[in-house]
DNA sequence: ACAGTTATGCCACTGAGTGGCATAAGTTCA
DNA sequence: TGAACTTATGCCACTCAGTGGCATAACTGT
């Protein structure tokens, strides 16, 4: 079994830093095994592709049962894209308390966007999405898994919101374009983000999620000419 | 075997009206049995359930092979989403041949959807989209392969965009960005009109989706204020 | 009618995901 | 410390989605 003293794996709730210590042995067991077959996952899917490597050579390598596997993840894909959903689950973790200091809610979320990045455990989450990411890439389930989960999370987010504040009403259209706005814009520094080549970090990540950021007003507004007729 | 002739199914290129008349019959009846598996397959959903309805029960009952049924669509999801992909890939073929009437991109590509709109069939398309988002919204696997299927028709798009028109290159997020938001206003229009009473139209499609577009501008600048406090 | 092309059917196979039940490991309390 | 309880795990058998190979039937043009 290969180390798993790494992060935090289920989504940072609103504790303090390390919130895997004072858990009963039960519980850091399951958090343990847990994080042993993301890391192998990630590991085995990127050395021989996603469709190249079978559960079972995945539960073997981690000695567990299949039936055990199926108890940590939804499936296969899951695995391999837990570190973007402990991200989203911690944004919606970040919403639940954040004040509304900013005077625009896009503005809000940004803010709570970047602020869920840093709390983010600093060792080696950055890598395994960068791996996670690398790997959605070439592998269309995955992606299409990932990009389900974030459409989830959004519409747990707009409860949040909605709940805690006062936004026109829940036909109103406006909040819940806010989000799918930051996700889009989340999504397109993330694609730069995994394009770089080095070692990643969360720093470079919230760079270009401000580029990002910094492009959407632009996004309604920018003008169409044809290509040689100036 | 139900009746066939329905709806154009490959989406629907330059050419007139009826595309599907002209051609070989080998190809007519490849047409057929593709249009009488997505029929079948959203009613048998509909009415068992998408997971309760096993790939051979489908292809018992319109008569055909699974390995047929494998030869015109990817996956059980995909003959279920098919209604909405042709839609998508009949978006992209109108950006092909658009000229830049409008004075903002992102009026543009407006446009361009409520014209593609117009263009599907008027007979039963609407009725099969609204059956294939139903569906959708209770299957998490179907749901997660539109989604995933939108996203790569938008890469597609932004190519064509950025071939044809002069957009900032292609490190310019804001191109991208104005697809994006497209799309979630269109995945928002869709929402609603997913969820009204009675017949469905493209009429009224037509207009959740101005709705939703108008609704693009106010979703950066709302304001948002705790909910008890005034 | 004949030869060339291509869709189809059939069959066997891999691998994901599920349900049931016995067991072992962790937990609680006397 | 040990009994009683709780819960995660392992094992087994099973369903079903999806694939590859190959023979055959259906369309095509001459």
């Amino acid at each position: 079994m290969p180390d798993a003293e790494t992060g935090t794996t289920t989504g940072a709730t609103t504790g303090a830093a390390t919130d895997a210590e004072r858990l009963p042995l039960r519980e850091r067991k399951k958090l343990r095994t847990r994080q042993a077959l993301i890391d192998t996952a990630l590991e085995r899917f990127t050395e021989h592709g996603f469709d190249g490597t079978t559960l079972d050579e995945l539960c073997d390598a981690v000695d567990v049962s299949k039936r055990t596997f199926f108890r940590n993840f939804t499936s296969k894909e899951d695995v391999a894209m837990a570190p973007t959903q402990d991200f989203w689950t911690a944004f919606v973790d970040g919403l639940e308390t954040r004040a509304p200091d900013s005077p625009t809610l896009l503005e809000m979320l940004q803010d709570t966007l970047l602020e869920t990045l840093e709390r983010m455990p600093a060792d080696g989450w950055a890598r395994r999405v960068l791996l996670s990411r690398r790997l959605a890439e070439k592998t269309p389930s995955m992606d299409a898994h990932g990009l389900h989960f974030c459409d989830r999370t959004t519409r747990a987010a707009l409860a949040v919101l909605h709940r805690r504040f006062d936004l026109g009403g829940a036909a109103d259209l406006r909040a819940r374009l806010a989000l799918d706005v930051l996700i889009a814009a989340f999504h397109r520094a993330l694609d730069i983000w995994t394009a770089r080549p080095g070692t990643p970090t969360r720093a470079a990540l919230a760079a270009d999620l401000r580029t990002a950021f910094a492009a959407v007003p632009g996004s309604l507004t920018l003008t169409v000419t044809p290509r040689k007729a100036g």
